[in-house]
DNA sequence: CGGACGCTTCGTCCGCGAACGCACCGTCCA
DNA sequence: TGGACGGTGCGTTCGCGGACGAAGCGTCCG
């Protein structure tokens, strides 16, 4: 076993960057399944291209792809694909000219409040169920990121099971873009997101990352977490 | 406020998207400046090569520079450029190819013992630190990623100072490229580093990043933690 | 069965950027 | 006050790779 030598690191590297590639790394941060088509037209580029790229990045481990009848389906290959590509976007991230159009600007009003970030919550809503999970004892940041007694049980007393994997860490820090804050991700992210969306405290809007929050969702979470989840609709 | 569009993640990536770039960058791990020739003798470029590369690396925010009389030292910016490059690397990794000659195949031996990355300790050693840390209870890793109160206490009862910062965390892991398995960074893990050093647990070999521990060393982990150091040697 | 559709393959064009050598500038030392 | 040395700027060369369009292939649906 040797230290990795430049050209693999460079090689990693190279697959996100090309502004294409990358957009199409970013889009599919929200956890899903995309089309070729899908992103060739969310990159603005032609079916062909498209098609190249998504091949390099399958190749080069970052993807995973599935073929239905005509379809290509592409996602993230996994959790650490997902961390690289969240690690590079929050070290990007500093530019913060407006929004040009009222449209983008509705669509970007929508992510920062909730979305998803490969399999967690994040926006204003992840953060604040961060914070109200360490408010409230759940969690803890200061020394570190983990998931306390008292946590462990909140999760149980919900039933939302928990994995505990080798592999994974149960709880981590995700830098969020828009908050320039963390928020909870890990196994423990990912059970409380896929919950959420299964008992319908959150539905998708549209076919994008972007989240909303129902009456139910609302009232649970105030209930279990003590959040004012008006404040986020 | 906007998500991060394409464009920047790959300029980002571009940056290290060179097989050049990549090698300054991961000797850059050390933790340490280096000047432009010892760089460009690294990496076996030209001065005016590494020059520019070195431009083009500190105004993508990822190098800070210094100047000193005819020398111009680098060294990675921040904790943030850090940890961007140890993701990206922890991702490249899976080569495992046997090193050719017996001289890289003696360094390559002393890397995977014990090394600096960035500024706290890796390699066999921070692996076994770390362990030996969780055996005791200074340190959970099942729930998260997070120091113990005894694990605080530890550090207080050796004099160690932790700053409490609230941009960067108090302990969180870092994926070992050597090991495959999690060592300590973060606040704790880089002051745990430089009490090592400062204390001669650890002495440095050479110019690289590579550390030999000393027989003081050896007595003290052996005490603070139950290490078997002499195993490490 | 035919046509629309999603994706792929191939050929082509073109621009970016990495490397080098050379001339040059400032610094350090004998 | 030279001369060696570390680093910079410029001009040149050259190969890589991203984009497009056209043609082709399999799939789905009317």
């Amino acid at each position: 076993m040797h230290a990795p030598d430049g050209s693999r690191l460079a090689a990693l590297a190279a697959l996100l960057a090309d502004p294409t590639r990358a957009g199409v790394c970013l889009a599919l941060l929200d956890g899903r399944a995309w089309t070729a088509g899908e992103l060739a037209r969310h990159t603005g580029v032609g079916a062909s291209t498209i098609s190249a790229h998504l091949t390099r990045l399958t190749e080069g481990g970052l993807l995973a792809q599935e073929r239905q009848g005509r379809h290509r389906y592409v996602r993230l290959a996994d959790a650490g694909a997902a961390r690289l590509v969240e690690t590079l976007a929050s070290q990007a991230a500093p530019a913060a000219d407006p929004p040009r159009t009222l449209r983008t600007s509705r669509a970007n009003e929508a992510l920062a409040r909730a979305r998803t970030c490969y399999d967690h919550l994040a926006g204003r809503l992840g953060c604040a169920l961060t914070d109200a999970m360490t408010r409230r004892g759940l969690l803890r940041q200061d020394t570190g990121f983990a998931l306390t007694e008292d946590g462990l049980a909140w999760f149980g007393d919900h039933s939302i099971p928990l994995e505990r994997t080798r592999s994974r860490p149960l709880a981590r820090p995700c830098l969020d873009w828009t908050e320039r804050r963390t928020h909870l991700a890990g196994t423990a992210g990912a059970a409380l997101c896929a919950h959420a969306l299964n008992a319908r405290w959150l539905t998708r809007i549209g076919s994008g990352r972007a989240l909303r929050i129902t009456d139910r969702g609302a009232q649970a979470l105030g209930e279990a977490l003590g959040l004012d989840a008006d404040t986020l609709r």
